[in-house]
DNA sequence: TCCAACTGGGTACGTTGTACGCGGTATGGC
DNA sequence: GCCATACCGCGTACAACGTACCCAGTTGGA
């Protein structure tokens, strides 16, 4: 079997059985690209770059790794296993998707370069397919395999959705080189100009009665994920109530009620 | 004011007033980057391809566009104009939204390449402005700003998320040079290693079981679509009830009872 | 023992974004 | 009408990228 009838990075064998011992590892190398990617961006880990931190040659990594894009996939694997779902799922299935949705947004606000990479499914990395089962695990008693897949789908949309939005945003204001306010006043003339063409409505009403934006980054992403995971409940048979309503400590109570219709402007 | 100043691409201004009137235009520009980037992906729309492409030298085009990050966001901005938002809202609110859904999608389709820029927001671009009036206009007469903001998120989330999925997987039968079937075939050894490891019940029950992923893109999507629709009137004041029930046409009757808490495997 | 299969790594190539500067051109103020 | 000025298109140049290719040295199975 030639190198090119490899699937993916995750078909080929890390370890040959004859030669000289390597010197290094595909973890030593990944562990050396979050590294520099964390301080400087993942565009900073060249393969030159790479090399250099664990004192190899630039040439080197490719014994251990066919291509960059490869080792990128290697990267996000290693930063999914960062994702606490230890002890998962625990019979609380509303419990465990919310510390799984939090560990995930923590884990991207760590390592916001990820967001460049798409590469979303399937590549059977071991990280990814211990999420999968841990997870989904917590549905599984409930639904079926195509209804939890379905719900998955809706979740990790909400949360990829929001923290790429998170991302998008501390990029612009990394690559501005400003502050936040200072950003905000740059942007006023062109903010001001569309306020006064009365063109765009919503987006005054965005500007000027948006209390949201007001909040914390982490109430705002705690509150549609409450919403998300409402939905997920509306979802299932009523025999997966939760065990207790204490459930949703640690959130705001007045979302106790949300998803049954009503429409105070509670966010 | 200096070039330095201007916090993006929409602030800054196309036309001077002075000297040679310029041969080519932002727009132009804009349009060969996408036509090449549909044809080869955005990587190889490069500066010098795109001035080969409208017969310019390659650093004729810095006089137009400050950088190519920022011509990068002249097109996504270009792309949420072929979304079409004609005529809403339309006082139905379901039809508009899924309309908008139906459209962003096929435009990610049209475009896969445009999965490597993030930049979610805010940009101020006309096209990203137009999209905001029309779409969340639809649900604007019924709940808060705030409520709309959130609804969005997650609405943006499911397609975007769905999307990426797919493009995703197409991205790997492209890269790979494989067709779908052969590319299942070259991965079976890992997949088959995985079930019979019977560590990944959850993995076997989605290759075994899922009947989900035997159905077409489309109907995916729009069964996905249908939940985040239904978890969006659940939101919704009553008197928000759409005219009609007329408005599910082209979906499956089935789904309409969806989020009222069954359990049947209907995906 | 011997050779095939591997090792780390140096050199080199093609391609990228773009800084800089040139000679030519249109325009606003006088 | 004149001319300084501010723009035009674009050629050259540079640093940095991923990686193909090659080489001498090392190891393990036959």
């Amino acid at each position: 079997m030639t190198d090119a009838e490899y699937v993916n990075i995750w078909m080929r064998p890390e370890r040959p059985t004859r030669g000289p011992k390597p010197v290094y590892s595909r973890a030593q190398i990944t562990e050396a690209a979050v590294r520099i990617a964390d301080a400087e961006g993942l565009e900073a880990a060249t393969m030159r770059r790479i090399a250099a931190e664990i004192g190899a040659g630039a040439m080197s990594l490719y014994r251990y790794v066919p291509s960059r894009d490869d080792l990128v996939e290697l990267i996000a694997d290693r930063l999914q296993g960062e994702v606490d779902v230890e002890g998962m799922p625990s019979g609380d299935w509303r419990a465990d998707l919310t510390r799984y949705a939090d560990g995930l947004r923590a884990m991207w606000l760590r390592h916001p370069w990820i967001v460049t990479v798409q590469r979303s499914l399937p590549s059977f990395g071991p990280n990814q397919l211990r999420l999968i089962e841990r997870v989904m695990g917590a549905l599984d008693p409930h639904v079926s395999i195509d209804e939890n897949l379905g719900l998955m789908a809706m979740l990790n949309g909400y949360v990829e959705g929001a923290v790429r939005e998170e991302i998008s945003w501390a990029e612009e204001v990394r690559r501005s080189g400003l502050s936040e306010s200072e950003w905000m006043v740059r942007s006023s003339p062109r903010v001001h100009q569309l306020l006064e063409s009365g063109d765009y409505p919503i987006f005054s009403k965005i500007v000027t009665e948006a209390r949201r934006l007001h909040l914390s980054r982490d109430d705002q992403f705690r509150h549609g994920l409450q919403r998300v995971l409402d939905c997920i409940a509306a979802a299932l048979p009523s025999t997966a109530e939760p065990p207790t309503s204490a459930h949703r400590e640690g959130y705001s109570p007045t979302l106790a009620t949300r998803g049954a219709g009503f429409t105070r402007p509670a966010m």
